[in-house]
Parts: structure tokens; sequence; C-alpha cells
DNA sequence: TTTAAAAAAGGGGGAATCCCCCAATTTTTA
DNA sequence: TAAAAATTGGGGGATTCCCCCTTTTTTAAA
């Protein structure tokens, strides 16, 4: 008996491939293909189509992989969740890792390793890289005061457009005063010295997509 | 006897998995895989070597898609290139056309497209989708005062990132008013108002990655 | 439940930077 | 040699940055 696999991905290019290397592995087989969350979750309404793994994708129109992974840990706690994404970012593998997911895999992966994680994952639930745990480990210390809140959140969004403070007071309903404490207490607390470098940060870290 | 086909891409398991796919192309054999433009280039130092087609995607380390590009269609003329890109973008399309690509495929591309795209461009030597060959219409009456100049291209690298104009200056040895110049001519010629604006411009024309 | 501490929201003001107009000079091109 | 383009510059208003501060609200602890 092989184990099933689904892939989310919306590259279909890049689902379809990687279906191909799982059909190869002798102990996996795919089940069906999914273009984002929410095809899968509309998938999984049938029992028959519940499988042990899901490789997923993270960035995704829709409904992305961390929401999607998130809503499949409290739905169907059976099926691991294996991260596969083309970019890789410290911020975005916690964030995945928190959301449920039994590892991750980052784009220089090759073949071999693909199957030496899905092997891992029915063997031990999980599977995870040595990068992946130095993240793990580096979290611990390092997220205390790095916190983003909130409302900071939704100002970072609004500093990665053209938008000047005054624009970005009125858009969130605030003083223009609010929005440079927003400001400096973000530039304080990731250590950068001006907007570029807040937009440079959000992109690295996925909190803002271009 | 099948053409040969040669995959450029760094994401390893994607190159892997669309050489798969091309290998199950009844008139298409995969002769090896790359993962950047200058790999291609010192396997191409064997004659042995030399493919039909080359399927290169456009991001990547080292020797980008369109560098490559261009070095291809003057030292081995008879290689046709094909673009396959994740992201899709009037800008680069244009780019990677004007480099010498004679098609591209862009991310939604299903299995049965690229073989289409394949053979088209062994027997028309060309392979347009009709988003392409929009854009190149469009792009007629566009891109004359949309040019961007070399030093005007520097500059844009080094607006993207947290230093500020006195300091771009010094890295361009060049006056400080210089630098302002260039600023205001791209914000004129772009229609943008800041300088978040040009860093938005500059990351989704691909003139600069994060 | 009261109290103390912490966080959020708002504010003043000054220095640095950014934006945008104009003009002069030098270099390149036709 | 004249025209076009690139470079440099002045000046000034707008915006950003970065300190200082107070008031209000939320949270946590005694």
């Amino acid at each position: 008996m092989k184990y099933s696999v689904v892939v989310v991905d919306d590259h279909f290019l890049l689902s379809q491939a990687i279906g191909g290397l799982v059909q190869d592995f002798k102990n996996f087989e795919v089940l069906y293909l999914c273009s984002n969350g929410s095809e899968l979750l509309e998938k999984l309404k049938d029992s028959a189509n519940i499988p042990d793994i899901v490789l997923m994708d993270i960035k995704m129109p829709i409904l992305n992989g961390i929401e999607t992974t998130e809503i499949l840990k409290n739905k169907f706690p059976t099926i691991k969740v294996l991260a596969l994404s083309i970019e890789e970012d410290e911020y975005t593998i916690l964030k995945m890792l928190r959301a449920g997911a039994k590892g991750y895999l980052m784009k220089d992966t090759k073949k071999d390793i693909l199957e030496e994680a899905l092997m891992g994952l029915v063997q031990n639930g999980q599977y995870y890289t040595n990068t992946v745990s130095q993240i793990l480990v580096d979290s611990l210390d390092k997220d205390v005061d790095t916190e983003i809140k909130p409302k900071e959140f939704e100002f970072i969004k609004l500093a990665c457009t053209d938008m000047n403070y005054k624009e970005i007071a009125e858009a969130m309903y605030c003083s223009y005063k609010t929005v440079e404490g927003y400001r400096d207490s973000l530039y304080r607390k990731l250590g950068i010295r001006n907007r570029i470098g807040l937009v440079l940060f959000a992109i690295h870290h996925n909190l803002f997509t271009p």
C-alpha cells in the first residue's frame, strides 16, 4: 500500500512536475493536484480525497499555505503538511511551522531529499533539515522583543506604498503623530534607519509581497 | 531523432521536474540540466553539449536569463531559447525577447502547452502566446521615452538600498546634484512621486531583486 | 479589587533628507 | 559648429527622521 500525496501549488508546471517525481517513488502516489488552499478544502469534503501527506506551497492566491495549514491542523489532524517553498525566509518558515507544518523543503532540494523527507514524515511524523532546526533554535531568544504588533503590521503594509505619512494616518484613522510612533518603534526594534530599509525588511520577511 | 533540450534554472526541484516532463515528450529529450547561465556557457564549450533548445529561467544567480540569452544569440545562434519564468512582467518579457528568446511561457503553463511550444520552436522557430503578442504590440508606442539609461539604472539599484542620496553620490563618483538629476528624471518619466514608488517600480519590473 | 506597570496614542520641535523648480557649465552627438 | 544631452549647482518648501514629552487605555500583579 502506497502513501497518498496531494500537491498544492499555484504554479501548474511545478505542481505537475512535482507530482511526476512523487509518482516515481515506490512508496508514494499522487492522489490529485490543487492550485490553492481553498481548492484543497473543497476536495477534502469527500473523505475519499483525504491524503496522508500534503505538499504545500506557501505563496498562493485566495488561500495561502499558512492559512491552509492552520485549517488542516484543526479539521484534518491526520494529514501531514510538508511545506515546499521557492523562497526561504526565517519568518515565513517559523510561521509555517507554527501553523502546523511537519517540515520545510527549500528551493535547492533534490529529488532524493524529497523522497527522504516524505519517508521521514510517515515514519517519524516530521522531517527537519539542519537549516530549519537552526532557525528554530535561533528563534527562541530572538522573537521576544522583535514581535511586530497588529497596528505596526498594518502600518508596514501602507509604508510599502508611495503614500506619505499624512495619507497613511488618514488611512489608519489615527493622527500623524501616532503613525510616527509606529515608525520610530519599528525602526528601533528592527535596526533600520529609513523607510526604504523598512520596505526591504518587509519584503525579505514576506510581510509584504510586491 | 529527438530534439535535444537543456533546462537552465536555479531551482533544482523545478529543473529536475521540467526535465522529467520533457523526457516524456516523444520528440524531445533532455541533454542535461544547469542551475545558472555561466554553468551553461561552461558546458557549451564542448560541442557535443550544444542543444536544439534551451528552456531558460530569468531570475538566476551569477548570470541571469537575459544576459545569458544575449550571449547565446551571438555565440550560438542555432540554439533556440524558450523563456520559462515564474513571474510574468511586461518589462522582463520585453527584455528577454529583445535578448533573443523565441518564446515565453508563463507560470500557469500546462504540460501540453509546453510540448506545443517546443514543437512551435522547432517547426516555426518561435512560439508566442496571445499575451506575449499583445505585449509586443503595446510596446511599440510606449517604450520610446520610457527608456532607462545605464546611469539611471545604476542609480535605481542604489536607491533600492537604505543609502541616502549623499551616500549614493559617493558610490557613483558624482555630485549630489547629479544624483538628484537622475532621480527627478526617473520620477518624471516613470510617473512616480517618491523613492518608495521607485523601489516598487524596480521590483515590479525586475530591475532589482530583493 | 485596587494599584502599579506597561502599552498605545498623541504632541513639539529641530535637524536631516527629500522633492522640485530653475539656471549654468561641460560633454557628446549630429 | 550647432544642437542635444549630461552634469553640476542654488534655493526653498515638503517630508522624513529622531529626539524629547504627556495623557489615556490596557494589562498584570498584589
